[in-house]
DNA sequence: ATATCGTTCAAACGAATAATTGAACGATCT
DNA sequence: AGATCGTTCAATTATTCGTTTGAACGATAT
C-alpha cells in the first residue's frame, strides 16, 4: 500500500529507457556507437538512414541517457554514455533469442553452422593469450580498429584477408573477432581461413562486450579529442 | 557490406522485445508477475488499471515472449516466461539509475537513507544461512509468500509486524526481504525493527532476483494447477 | 565577410499505440 | 439449460511516434 506515487515515477523512468531502445534504427545506431565514437553522418551512413533522421534518433538516445556527444570542429561525435548499455543490449538479445523462435531461425540460418565453428570464450582467450599460444586477429575495417581494439591484436580487414594471408601463422591457432555476436565478419573470416588450411576459431564476443566486461582495450591515440 | 538484410530482421526482433517493455504499466505488470503466477484481475488490481487494459497489455507481453499464461478454471494465470526477464529488468534499472539523475533523486528521497541500512548481498545471506547465524524474514503479504519464498524464511507481513514481534529473536540478526529493490516493505520493516532494538538488515534483492540467480525457492503446493 | 559543410530545428503528414466502452466468449454452478 | 463470473475481442478516439522536407545554426576555410 505504501509505494504508489514514487513507484509510478520510477517505472516511468525505466519505461523511458525502454522506449529509447524500442526502435530498430536506434538499436543499430547503438551497435555502431559501441565500436567507438562516431559522427552523425558516419552512423547515418552505416545504418542506411538519412542524416536528419539519424540526428533525431541520436538525440532521443541522448535524452534517455544512453549515449553522449561532444563537438569536434564541424562534427558532433556520439558515443555510448556507459558500457552498461552493452550489458543491457546483451540482456535484450538473450530474451529475444530465448523466447522468439524466429530469431533462432535467423541466427542459425544466416550465421550458418554456428556451433561447428566452436567459438572461444573471453576467459579462454585471456588464458591462451597469456601463454602465447594463439594469434589474435581483428577483421574489422581499419578505422574501427583505430578507434579501439584488443591488446596484441593484429588488424587485417576482412576484405583484405585473402591478399594478406602471408602475415598469418600456418601452425598456431588464430582467433578472429569483429563487432559483436551478430557481426558476420569473423564468421566469414574463420570459414575462409579454414578453407585455406589455417587453424582458426571465432571469439564469442566482439569488442564492445570485451570492453563492457572491464577487460583492457587499446584506446585510440588522443588526436582530435 | 555483408549483413544488410538478416541484420535488419534481427534488430527488428530485439526492438519488438524492447517495445513490449516500453510502457510503465507493462513494467509494473511484469514486476507483479515476477512474484509468482497471477490472474488478470489480480494484477490489474495491483497495478491500478482496468481489467480490459491489463488484459491487452498482458497479451502484448505474451506476444513478445516475456510472459506465458495458462487457464485455471475461470481464471487465466500469467507468469514470467523466463527468469531471464528479471535479468533484463535489472539491466534496464541499472541504466536508468546510472544515467538519469531523476531516478537517483527518487530513490534516495523516497527510499530514504538507503546506504545506512547496509543491505546484505545474496552471497552473504547464503553463507549466513548455512552457519545458522541469521533469521530470514519475508515481510510480503501472506498470499505472495504462499506463491513462493526463500528457504527457511518465516513470513510476517509488514502490517502485522508490530503485533508479532514476539516471534522474532532478540539477539540473532534478522534479514528482511520483500519484492525487489524498489519495494519499500523491507526498508520499513528494518527501520521498525531497529527502533524496537532488534538487529535487522535488508536483503539487497527480492524474491525474483533470488530466483533469477538460480538459487532455490520453496514453490507453492501444486494445488489448483 | 562569404561560402561551405555538418548538424539541428520546425513543420507536416501518415502510421502506430493506448485507453475506454460494450459486446462476446468460456468455464463453472445451480 | 440458464445464470454468473473472469477474460478477451472489436470499435472508437486521443495521443504519440517516425520520416521527410527545407530552413536555420555553428564552425571552419577562403
Amino acid at each position: 500500500m505504501s509505494s504508489a506515487n514514487p513507484k509510478q515515477a520510477l517505472f516511468a523512468q525505466f519505461a523511458a529507457v525502454a522506449k529509447a531502445l524500442a526502435h530498430e534504427h536506434r538499436l543499430e545506431l547503438i551497435e555502431h556507437l559501441a565500436q567507438g565514437e562516431r559522427s552523425v553522418e558516419r552512423v547515418a551512413e552505416l545504418s542506411h538512414v538519412s542524416v536528419a533522421n539519424a540526428s533525431q534518433h541520436l538525440q532521443r538516445l541522448r535524452r534517455a541517457g544512453l549515449v553522449a556527444s561532444r563537438r569536434d570542429g564541424k562534427h558532433v561525435l556520439y558515443r555510448l554514455a556507459d558500457d552498461a548499455v552493452v550489458t543491457l543490449l546483451a540482456a535484450l538479445r538473450s530474451i529475444a533469442e530465448r523466447s522468439l523462435g524466429e530469431v533462432e531461425k535467423v541466427v542459425s540460418g544466416y550465421f550458418r553452422r554456428r556451433d561447428e565453428l566452436e567459438p572461444v570464450s573471453r576467459a579462454d582467450l585471456v588464458r591462451r593469450l597469456k601463454d602465447g599460444s594463439v594469434t589474435l586477429l581483428d577483421v574489422r575495417p581499419e578505422d574501427e580498429f583505430g578507434l579501439g581494439h584488443l591488446p596484441d591484436a593484429i588488424n587485417i580487414p576482412f576484405r583484405e584477408l585473402e591478399k594478406r594471408l602471408a602475415e598469418l601463422p600456418k601452425r598456431r591457432e588464430i582467433v578472429a573477432y569483429c563487432r559483436g555476436p551478430y557481426c558476420v565478419l569473423s564468421f566469414e573470416a574463420v570459414a575462409a581461413l579454414r578453407q585455406r588450411g589455417f587453424k582458426a576459431r571465432r571469439l564469442e564476443d566482439g569488442l564492445p562486450e570485451w570492453r563492457a566486461a572491464g577487460l583492457p582495450v587499446i584506446a585510440p591515440a588522443p588526436g582530435r579529442g
